[in-house]
DNA sequence: GCTGGACAAACGATCGTTTGTTTGGAAATC
DNA sequence: GATTTCCAAACAAACGATCGTTTGTCCAGC
């Protein structure tokens, strides 16, 4: 829904083989599938019941079912790895920047429910090689996390005792957790949802005062 | 590791059928095979192969493999739910609830790993009955956190302006990821990872001086 | 006339489960 | 104490269904 950006960037949309309408269907049903019923949990006969093809059929479009598997993941890392450098590159104090990332990172997990809940639950079934490419991805990933809390540390925006590497993970459990309840139609907009995750971290629960007892 | 407990609570331990010393090993290693290759990748080959056994031997000892699936998620639900309702009965302020909550969740989870994941992940493919029934716990759990933080609130301990819902998922998230990223040996023990969490949702990460630009 | 895309059919492998039989050891009988 | 009975637990084999993939053929559109 919404922005549904006029043509996914090259690096993101087109995967190993050449892209067809009907392979894009393919991967798309794909993704709905797998994010549904899980990698394993999906037949190539329900893959082609959703495109009304034969399982065979399809075979004239993709090398393998891994290699779907493949495309989705790397299409749901190349989308956060996107939003996230724009997030990190981003003029701006680090409450800013981490908003940027957070709301970027909710908006493009909730935008393409599917291709993330491809990319953060089922990615652990790709094969080795493969799987150690997204890992580096993820790590890459996180460590823009890593960078825009330390730089809020470093200009004395955040706390000098905050522990980076779990405030890191705070925010990513928060972000990667979106999809286990995010519903369309809810409340809440994704946009919304990012700025109050942030400012919930930034402020936390307690009154500011400091006549607190803890 | 550590604390082996003389013997589980009855109503985590037994399942739907009596238990034998061969059901536990079963169900034990469906946890660690379910957790490691999902639902639909372990097959009862698998399984039989981990006790020494053939496939068709394990039908000794239940009645499915769904019925093994039941029992794991049972298991992982019975544990955080007896963990959540100590941390919710306690005396103390707002923030040693919270902390209790979400130490003992982060326990949990990483003291029976397989368990856990088990049930944060591979609980949806359990057949729509079982399913609903630990929903409901789900929910259940999940409303320790909100009456947790909503007590925060009222006494004043907590922001008046914190939302409630949100910071609940905040909380939930942070240690629902643990089991994604924990690994036994790590820097932090589990008691430390929940504290530092804690710390970090109730300060937050700006430092408290109100002169703060935002 | 060529070719991409689909069909129909089959491949061997494996799926979860059932069946009938064998076995070893505890319990019961003598 | 020896013998018999019994039963849980495992094996071996097969069930029909489905798995991912390959093959050969056909047809429509450039």
């Amino acid at each position: 829904m919404a922005q549904t950006a006029p043509r996914l960037t090259a690096t993101v949309a087109d995967g190993l083989r050449g892209s067809s309408p009907r392979r894009a269907e393919l991967v798309e049903a794909a993704a709905r599938l797998f994010s549904e019923r899980g990698y394993h949990g999906t037949s190539m006969k329900h893959l082609g019941d959703e495109l009304g093809l034969l399982k065979g059929s399809l075979y004239a479009h993709i090398g393998s079912k891994q290699e779907l598997l493949h495309e989705v993941v790397e299409e749901g890392a190349g989308r956060f790895l996107e939003r996230g450098r724009a997030a990190l590159d981003l003029d701006g104090d680090a409450t800013e920047r981490l908003e940027a990332f957070l709301v970027g990172h909710i908006e493009t997990a909730t935008e393409h429910l599917n291709a993330a809940t491809v990319f953060l639950n089922e990615w652990r079934y790709l094969n080795d090689d493969l799987r150690a490419d997204v890992q580096a991805k993820r790590d890459t990933y996180e460590g823009f996390v890593r960078t825009i809390i330390a730089g809020g540390i470093e200009s004395g925006e955040f706390r000098d005792d905050a522990d980076v590497d779990m405030a890191a993970r705070l925010v990513l459990s928060a972000g990667n957790w979106v999809y286990a309840w995010y519903r369309e139609g809810g409340s809440l907009s994704a946009t919304e949802i990012g700025r109050r995750y942030t400012e919930l971290l930034v402020r936390g629960l307690i009154i500011e005062e400091e006549d607190q007892k803890r």
